[in-house]
RNA sequence: GCGUCCGUAGCUCAAUUGGAUAGAGCCUCGGUCUUCGGAACCGAUGGUUGGGGGUUCGAGUCCCUCCGGACGCACCA
């Protein structure tokens, strides 16, 4: 099913083609500023008559007798400058709710994209032998959110959690574990899960310990280091300890994964590590395309355009003096990999906005290379930033302490606050029904804030106002799914058979101001999609939902569903459906966020 | 110092290649009730889009400048 968008688009467009003989000529049709202009308004008529000099109304009075929208619209009119001014006829409204109604595979009517693309999204990124923590979060919803769009819209999506499973540190935790641990060391031989012995809590405090004793013993500083070395040559002891701390870490990620509702498994991950043999190699294509260069004795590619604070060159370096490598390294043998080995033709990274400049200079450095290259063909490159996630003080969340947020215990005060809620509301639920409830409303609720919010700009946490009732919230919306849910359940005590009215759907009557408002939203879920997949903007996803939510709220309180006259009713029990279907497949198909029947 | 992003109603935020009279929610005030779930709905108040200049039919959006803020800027990721 094409939206009308879509269509009027190509219409409009093509009567401008013939009007100018322009080929370029768009129509830009938008949603209309203001309802009284209608549902659309087509824009491209007065940015083509400025680059004619001819007067744009008249041009658009030309454009308009060469259309034929009368399948979808009312007469278009013309207004100010050379606004088209677009209505949708309450009848074509109608044969895009039945066609809704009609598709059985769940997708709404929304067709896939004609030319599916291999796209790898990179996301969430925790790190090995810490807890993740509230840094993670943006990344590892946002990222979600994107993919399932995405592959909703037909294209292949791969996945790709760039796990910091690699570097010094493990040097020391090694040396830690391997003295006070000799019972886990023990197990560790027989690859037994560590998390079992010893949490990824109890490995940040090792670290911690492990620190201050390198910084004191050099002794043990000189031993941690030859633990890196033994990792790095492959002894088995030092990998399989390795080994185990990644797995119990992974472990713990997993379990947040599955409680954000996050589509990440073990599958997914493909740690820095992976990347280790390939390393060289970047350096040394590099070095031999004349592309890298020394530098006070670390191994740097010099793109144009980025200078230092003194205005020099600024490097990306690719080895340090010491001939270590960095991550620039890791990313740049991880790019290649994505483009040779998974055959991607694009490339999303969903990382904090603070890491700008190293993907100007990665993309950059790629392009210079050659790599973002298959088969004469460009690889896109998109680096999708997001902003922080602040404390109520204005400035990014901490702890009192100063320590980062843990994101369990971000998500258990989450949950428990909405339990409260329920309790207070709903008081004679089962209890395991409030406990699923309250799952489903805490976490939703940080999800969704955090998706309504500006991708770009940071935001304030606020367990209250995420947690509201009112607004653009997830209890909101959860809440408008129930009720319309409410209704279906009372349909049966009353005699009516849903299932029946909608098979039976006579000629659909959108006469109330309110039903053929909601009628005319329902039908533009898949505009809101697809912006939010061009701009990689989950907000717009969540805009569209509340307002389907208001308009819903706005039609139950003026109409009645089960109580209404026999000719009206299958139209209005068609509309309850369908907000309920839509409802249900934005929160939890595209934003992972569950929805419940009662609450 | 240079660069990037940002500054919108009292507060938190929208505004889709530059479109019409800048929209929501919270707060405040007023209204709706014989609950298909009131965790609701309807309405009102509230703005020189940080200041100034420019580009044009049209600027929150683009350019210049000043003020204020966040972030980044050679061997961490």
């Amino acid at each position: 099913m094409k939206s009308a968008i879509d269509i009027l688009n190509e219409r409009i467009g093509a009567a401008m083609v013939r009007v100018t003989g322009c080929q370029s000529c768009a129509a830009i049709v938008r949603p209309a500023t203001d309802p009284k202009f209608g549902d659309y308004q087509a824009n491209g008529v007065m940015a083509v008559a400025k680059q004619l000099k001819t007067n744009p109304r008249k041009l658009a009075e030309q454009v308009v007798a060469q259309l034929d929208l009368g399948d979808i619209c009312e007469p278009p009119e013309i207004a100010g400058p050379g606004f088209i001014n677009l209505r949708l006829k309450p009848q074509y409204v109608a044969a895009q709710l039945r066609q809704i109604n009609a598709d059985s595979t769940g997708r709404l009517g929304i067709a896939g994209e004609p030319e599916p693309q291999t796209l790898v999204v990179d996301f969430s990124s925790p790190n090995v032998a810490k807890q993740m923590h509230v840094g993670h979060l943006r990344s590892t919803i946002i990222g979600d959110c994107i993919s399932r769009v995405l592959e909703f819209l037909g294209h292949r999506v791969i996945r790709q959690n760039h796990l910091g499973d690699w570097g010094t540190q493990f040097g020391m935790l090694i040396r830690y574990v391997q003295e006070h641990f000799s019972d886990v060391v023990a197990s560790g031989m027989r690859e037994e899960p560590l998390s079992k012995g010893l949490s990824v809590a109890d490995m940040e405090d090792l670290y911690r310990k492990a620190k201050h004793r390198y910084d004191d013993d050099p002794q043990y500083a000189k031993e941690a280091r030859d633990w890196v070395v033994r990792l790095q040559s492959g002894d088995p002891e030092a990998v399989s300890l390795w080994r185990r701390i990644v797995r119990a870490s992974l472990e713990e990620c997993q379990a947040i994964y599955d409680q954000l509702n996050v589509q990440l498994t073990q599958n997914d991950v493909r740690g820095e590590s992976a990347y280790n043999n390939d390393l060289p190699g970047v350096v040394g294509d590099l070095k031999r395309a004349s592309l890298a260069t020394e530098s006070d004795g670390a191994v740097c590619v010099f793109p144009p355009g980025f200078k230092t604070k003194e205005g020099e060159p600024l490097p990306f370096i690719i080895q340090k003096s010491d001939g270590a490598y960095l991550y620039a390294t890791t990313d740049l043998a991880a790019l290649r990999y994505r483009v040779d080995v998974l055959k991607a033709d694009r490339i999303v990274y969903v990382t904090d906005s603070r890491q700008i400049l190293h993907f100007q200079m990665l993309f950059k450095v790629a392009e210079m290379a050659g790599w973002d290259r298959r088969d004469g063909r460009k690889v896109e490159l998109v680096h999708v930033p997001f902003g922080s996630v602040l404390g109520e003080d204005g400035k990014p969340l901490k702890t009192r302490s100063g320590e980062n947020v843990k994101l369990q215990e971000l998500l258990d005060e989450a949950v428990e606050r909405a339990r409260a809620v329920v309790e207070e509301k709903n008081p004679d639920l089962p209890p395991q029904q409030k406990a699923k409830i309250a799952a489903a409303v805490g976490v939703g609720a940080v999800k969704y804030a955090d998706y309504s919010n500006n991708r770009t700009s940071d935001y304030v946490f606020s367990f209250s106002k995420m947690l509201a009732m009112d607004g653009n919230t997830a209890p909101y919306m959860q809440y408008a799914y129930a009720r319309v849910k409410s209704i279906e359940r009372k349909a049966e005590s009353k005699g009516v058979s849903i299932p029946d009215e909608l098979r039976d759907l006579g000629n659909l009557d959108l006469t109330e101001p309110t039903e053929l408002d909601l009628g005319k939203h329902l039908v533009r879920y898949a505009e809101a999609i697809e912006s939010a997949a061009a701009d990689y903007r989950p907000n717009y996803l969540t805009a569209y939902l509340y307002e389907l939510a208001q308009r819903f709220s706005a039609f139950y309180t003026e109409c009645p569903v089960l109580d209404a006259p026999p000719a009206k009713r299958p139209t209005r029990l068609l509309l309850c459906d369908l907000t309920a279907k839509t409802i249900q497949h934005g929160l939890s198909q595209l934003l992972g966020i569950q929805v419940v029947e009662q609450m």
